[in-house]
DNA sequence: TTGACAAATGACCGATTAGTCATTAGTATA
DNA sequence: TATACTAATGACTAATCGGTCATTTGTCAA
């Protein structure tokens, strides 16, 4: 577990300095100080890597994200908190970012393109989450559009993290794009995204999330996990999936007490969404 | 010349298919019906081919762009007609859009890199000539936020090109687009991307266009021009690069004539640049 | 100290790559 | 036809790649 964490960090650094074809399986080794041999007792190939590293990357922001869409902000704020969690994330993984969101190389790999394709869903679905709750009915046909627009603001600035290193002041820049936001949202009235296009652009193949599988997630997260309150939580949690008895308001507690380790924050989202919280 | 030519369109085909460093010679070669030999007397490196790629590509789309935002239409149209122009180009040439804004492998190749920045830096100032004659003193402090608004829309609802076949409607979206361009210039108060921070960002290492570097870029363009009202302008303008006599209406006059050569715009929008046109 | 097992090694393999160059084919001139 | 020149070929090389596996090293309990 260690191991494959080490590899991943160190593949990162070589990824986000060569790309992924120029980085050959020996140079990650030799940047780890461990055997070729070693390497493929953590991973089984090279693209088992990257798509462990890509998923791990995207769970992480797809589940910050989230977290701030669902909390109970108040209205007046929790676009500013929107845009603050993505950009902390950018900042906190810019070298993640220079590799995932730019090496498209990955897209050629057709089993990522999905799964990219696939999590790109979800934050489009956090996104629209958050546009209904700000604006309920206010939004008739430009629910899409805003939402298309925030995506672009994210794309188009986070390239300041990306291409320079200057020390940027997060609050005002999420300051600025939540006006930005806000004032689109209040003024448009030439949708393009209608609903009929969503309806055909190809729905990406979602796996949804089965009672098997998700036992086998927690199973998972429970090996990395000591005793604690944290683990017993999540343990309690992994009884509630086989059968269900707590009520709601016990489960969110739960899986909130998940959230605080930063890596769980993957597996509590899944598991929120599981039981529809 | 035309070899060069097919090894490029085929080159952009299996790239689009595979990527670039998964697309090895042979497989261009095999798939131009040529040799391997043949293909090295045409490029000198493998690197050389894609760097020619990103540079044909983007020198297109530049030059297009530029066009209409020095066009003289009026005011109300000119966005419309700006966001017409970049998904016309984004449609016309969806396979170079897929491989070239999107494979940043490029970006780890540092000559490319450059120039890719640098690029990216022309299309930016064409867009703020274009905001600055469309709202003159209207836009004091964001000027540059409403460019990166743009550039985001740019990014983001260009996916819909690059990720599906749907037919699109244009001009729907040139509106669409160009309403919310409006409105952001309109209505926003907080900056981010203020006069200090792009003072901050390293300026590209922009080649100024030398005389000497501007008549052997008119020499090669003059190549594939046979006699023509077209190549006689081009003659005409290359006396002019190195014995200016001729007023500004007639060299502006003389580079219109060039531009209806579809190929040729890149080479009227280097030497408009050159006699400050 | 021994023996049993797991963890780690790195020499090795077949496949593939970018790039070269001696050779040939094609064409224009004399 | 003979000569001179360029365009084109593809077998070849040296290097590198991802991946394997017989062997060694390290770590336990007995």
């Amino acid at each position: 577990m260690l191991k494959k964490q080490l590899i991943m960090e160190k593949a990162l650094e070589l990824f986000s300095e060569q790309g992924f074809e120029a980085t050959s399986v020996q140079q990650i080794t030799e940047r780890c100080g461990i055997s070729k041999g070693a390497f493929y007792l953590s991973f089984k190939t090279k693209d088992e890597l990257i798509i462990s590293m890509v998923e791990h990357y995207l769970q992480q922001f797809i589940a910050d994200v989230d977290q701030v869409v669902r909390s109970s902000l108040s209205k007046d704020i929790i676009l500013v908190e929107f845009y603050k969690s993505i950009f902390q994330a950018f900042k906190n993984n810019a070298a993640s970012a220079r590799v995932f969101f730019n090496e498209k190389v990955l897209l050629s790999k057709k089993e990522l393109f999905q799964k990219i394709m696939a999590y790109d869903a979800d934050m489009s679905k956090s996104i629209i989450y958050m546009l209904e709750q700000l604006y309920q009915d206010e939004l008739h046909e430009t629910k899409y559009d805003v939402m298309y627009c925030i995506k672009g603001f994210m794309k188009s600035y986070s390239e300041l993290f990306i291409f320079s290193d200057i020390p940027l002041d997060l609050d005002q820049l999420a300051k600025s794009l939540a006006e930005k936001t806000e004032i689109i949202a209040r003024h448009t009235t030439i949708p393009f995204i209608t609903e009929e296009l969503v309806q055909l652009t190809p729905e990406p193949y979602n796996e949804k999330v089965s009672q098997e599988s998700l036992l086998e997630l927690i199973e998972q997260y429970l090996n990395g996990l000591e005793e604690s309150i944290e683990r017993e939580s999540l343990e309690l949690l992994k009884f509630q999936v086989e059968n269900p008895t707590y009520s709601k308001p016990i489960l969110k507690g739960l899986i909130e007490n998940i959230r605080l380790q930063p890596d769980y924050r993957w597996v509590a989202y899944v598991i929120a969404k599981y039981f529809n919280i």
